[in-house]
RNA sequence: CGCGGGGUGGAGCAGUUCGGUAGCUCGUCGGGCUCAUAACCCGAAGGUCGCAGGUUCGAAUCCUGCCCCCGCAA
């Protein structure tokens, strides 16, 4: 079976390379263009494209895919996988494949559908999430499920490890789901009608750290916008960026977003229910630092408060 | 030439304005106290002060060039 297998980030390198591993063709790979990026707009290739080069796979950086029908069709692929490609699909791409396109989402379709499903499951708490391989078509999100598997979140999960979580299994069932597409041995089902729920793409609004809030809704913001696009507040009129925090029980006298205590196991700060536990920070301008740490160097004391 | 912060023992920082013996907190190692400890007390090891050159009797500090890390913005 000839394939097509279509991603960006560094996310959708895992499937690819189990794909390759379990001996399908991979015929090309579809990617973003190399982007300008960093401090010195150093055009970047995705980790897809580098990973493919370096498997000598052709790769195909198409600005508008929708617009190069005829190159795809010109390869000949039986199927086509997405993997957090970013481009929306027209009829005449699906059409290019016999059998079809088949997307990798990380949630639980028909929750989250839409462009930032791990983010969200974890921001809304959610206590487990997973991956669904469905068939692609023109909706968002919307097509026949063909596999799904679930996996817990843990309060220590972030986006990071959740993702990396959900590129194994990702990785898992695309292989499975082929070899059934492959063999027409696949079971397509609809998607529940209920249950729907629609995830935007991130804004960094949304990010801003509001200390009126609960602590448990708050280590949920954090660890859904770590490592990227991190939550944050200011301290002494200066950025942070948080990376880890746990929500603890407790009450303190103060404002929500007063620090009540700092040393080795934490900075603890006041919220508008329960007591937020920083494990993980980083100050404008300086590294990514533990608490322990972050204390150490004096950066911040019991009485300082965010969000000033 | 997008804006800005930074590189000082293993970690986080102070010291640079105004040159004059390398400092703090943590960690590590050794010892002590304790029923015990991540707590406390005593002691020790550990640094080419990012790199190169210059000025100077003398440079972490002043001058010139370079490298690297990071926040914002894209």
């Amino acid at each position: 079976m000839k394939i097509i297998y279509a991603g960006a980030p560094a996310f959708s390198v895992v499937p690819l390379s189990a794909l390759l591993d379990a001996g399908f063709e991979v015929a090309a790979v579809v990617t973003q263009p190399d982007k300008p990026t960093g401090r010195k707009a150093i055009l970047t290739p995705t980790p897809l494209k580098s990973f493919a080069l370096s498997r000598n796979i052709p790769v195909l950086d198409f600005a508008k895919i929708r617009e190069h029908i005829a190159e795809l069709k010109k390869i000949g692929a039986d199927a086509m996988v997405t993997c957090a490609y970013g481009q929306i699909l027209t009829q005449q791409v699906l059409d290019c494949f016999a059998l079809g396109v088949h997307n990798i989402h990380t949630s639980l379709l028909p929750r989250w559908r839409g462009a930032s499903p791990v983010q969200h499951a974890i921001l809304s708490g959610d206590k487990e999430t997973g991956v669904t391989v469905m068939r692609t078509d023109i909706g968002l999100d919307t097509g026949d499920i063909l596999i799904r598997e679930k996996t817990e979140i843990t309060p220590v999960d972030t986006a990071a490890t959740l993702s990396e979580r959900l590129s194994q299994i990702g990785a898992k069932l695309i292989v499975e789901a082929l070899r059934a597409v492959e063999t027409g041995k696949a079971v397509f089902c609809k998607q529940p009608q209920e249950g729907v729920t629609l995830c935007k793409k991130i804004r960094k609004e949304e990010c801003l750290v509001d200390f009126s809030k609960s602590a448990q809704e708050l280590s949920c913001l954090i660890r859904a916008m770590s490592p990227e696009p991190l939550a944050f507040s200011r301290l002494h009129g200066k950025l942070v960026n948080f990376y880890f925090a746990e929500a603890t029980e407790g009450d303190a006298e103060g404002a929500s977003g007063q620090v009540v205590r700092a040393d080795k196991s934490g900075i603890y700060v006041l919220t508008g229910s329960g007591i937020l536990k920083i494990l993980e920070l980083q100050l404008e301008g300086g590294k990514k630092l533990k608490a322990a740490d972050f204390v150490n160097g004096r950066k911040i004391s019991v009485g300082d408060v965010f969000g000033a």
